[in-house]
DNA sequence: TATGAATGAGGATTCATTCAT
DNA sequence: CATGAATGAATCCTCATTCAT
């Protein structure tokens, strides 16, 4: 069984409830980490946060940290996939729904990103030159597929007419974009800047939808 | 008199020539220390650029670099807004012939990120929380409005029935996004990037052309 | 009963067999850990092994090492003196053969410290301020003067007129200089090492020998 | 020019003496680094001395031991280039009084290093198996090869009938071994043990100059 | 007795910035 | 103005040892 970031989280056969117990804990504590960490990067840019920080807020000992990630790149690459997950979720659960849209879809994504702008600080990060390992670079780019997948079945659903792959490429991008360009615009506090984040979403997903037919 | 970056440069009355010659030289050797940088951040992530390396390649001193900017960041930033006002030089050409389509323009300035790459590492870094005076959030705003222009302009003379303003902002996003989303595409060198991020700039600009109608 | 190195082995009552039989297993792991360490050192310079890596190799935990050594100093002490054990039963099998001069019994050490060269480098580790407990000391010194007794009888063998005790603690330094000289002679390969050593070994074996007289 | 220890130290044409004079200067400034550091070393073995300790010995910041080092053992391997320049001179300058045997010489080496036990602990430490730069490699061989010629000097003074190289390899080993073998010579003083390695230097020297007839 | 996760002091090294010359 | 040596806080990471299970 594999985690979608791709964690080795090894079956417990019932003959070892003791190792599986051991497991369970190993996870806790991990998770127990990830949690500060992402809490602390809420606070300042990722990029500054140190491992005492993070040991500090984390309730144990910098060595720990080093028990459960090979460097603080690795730490930083999890919380990046641990908060892909939870768009992925988010976005699986509302596909159920009826009103699914391509610009509803946009709107989900948006949204996230404005709640979760160190992930996309990281998605910048780690696209744009961050030092990391062949391990890691797989882990990444598993996970941007799986996005784009979620993506492509919209954009299928939509009926266009065109390369459904390549319209998917064209429309993440066109969303990711939008942070970028207007995360920092000047003078506006948060909640401006998500209402307009998501017009502009909005806009893009009209966009895209209208000239699928 | 100011230059779109916004340097400062103090203008000189005719009457004091030789005052005027020391701020040619003046500029001449900003010049130096800038081009240097470029070039070195050609080479490496312009995050592990150091004031040193710099120096050396600019053939000048490290203190010399503090007498023409504040701190690395200012350098940086100038570096950024030089590379930008490339970029508006180069679509302001370009404006005057005759087959300035949406599309052609987005082509434009995906070819122009993937031959800078520096600058749209900039732009992550400077809009995702990268420290800056207020002055320099000043300067980078000023030119990020700058850039929008020229594309309002196109959108206007797409003949859109809708809010030029925020379709140019739409599609501004839509453009930054394509090289966050593919700059690190795995196992792709440099020419596959550059001919895919191109197709998808030309599919985004055709989209928000055909919807314009 | 006392092994050579001083190691304190229970001497086991055929009362208690199962107890006896435990005690087997000890020296069977203890064993265990010592083969393992050596192993490691000829790969790499033994104060950079690390217990870790140590407990990997012999297949058991950190924790057991901690329990047949009182702490990482100890053990490489234990490997010396297993070294040490080595090279005197060496010389012990030699005696017996007729043509036991004093150069021939020159040549089997350096032969073994070419062989052998951590036990070379915990020598000068030991010898040179490695921190040692006085129990260490004592052991260490132990071994030393069991290699000098050799050389003595050897030293005596050869019929010198002076003090033997004396020659043959100038006899014994003048080999383990030979190493500290030439180990790493530089763009020499370990087999021309060997042989460069061992006809210095030769020499001063021989010059040695004639002065006897 | 260069100095024995390979120190490049540019020459100074008398138009430059503002150069010469910072030169003089870096020159002081590294001196006082380095006399910090033997210091030191003769309070505690070398290898746990610490950047910081250096530094505050020698009563300047840790930045600017970089500014003088590569790194901590590039300024090991100078402290040990400027004890050879000392031993080297105090050879010279023996060297030319009357009673110059094979014996005196020995002598003096031998009280050299009892003087200066941290010169043979480096020595020690580089030739077996401390990393090392090619530099440094090249720097450490270059100083042992002019040790070594000073002692064939003497050895073909000596009168010696044998090749003198290899003979003059073989004592310079033979003296080196002294100090390996009992530096720690358990229950002595510093006084006992520079008298004890002194009686076998002399017998050392006798016996090569013994057998050189 | 065996285990191995937790510990955290301590290491070397970097580098933007200052300032005396 | 130009220089570049000095600064030293701050970084990540290692690893012998402990101890609860």
């Amino acid at each position: 069984m594999r985690t979608e970031n791709g964690t080795e989280r090894i079956d417990q056969v019932p003959e070892k409830p003791l190792t599986a117990l051991k497991q369970q804990e190993r996870d806790a504590r991990r998770r127990l980490i990830l949690d500060a960490a992402r809490h602390l990067f809420a606070e300042k840019d990722f990029r500054s946060v140190t491992v005492r920080e993070i040991a500090r807020a984390a309730g144990v000992s910098i060595g720990t940290i080093y028990n459960y990630y090979e460097n603080l790149t690795e730490l930083f690459l999890d919380v990046f996939l641990k908060s892909a997950e939870d768009i992925l979720a988010r976005i699986d659960n509302e596909e159920d729904s009826p009103h699914s849209s391509l610009s509803h879809l946009c709107g989900i994504y948006i949204d996230f990103l404005n709640e979760n702008m160190t992930f996309y600080q990281m998605m910048g990060h780690f696209m744009l030159g961050g030092e990391l390992s062949p391990e890691g670079v797989e882990k990444l780019n598993r996970m941007m597929r799986s996005l784009m997948d979620r993506l492509e079945s919209a954009v299928v659903g939509s009926g266009t007419k065109k390369n459904p792959r390549l319209v998917s490429h064209a429309l993440f991008s066109a969303l990711n974009g939008i942070m970028i360009t207007y995360a920092r615009y000047p003078g506006r506090d948060a909640a401006e800047i998500s209402r307009h984040t998501r017009r502009l979403a909005s806009i893009i997903g009209d966009v895209f939808e209208a000239c699928a037919h």
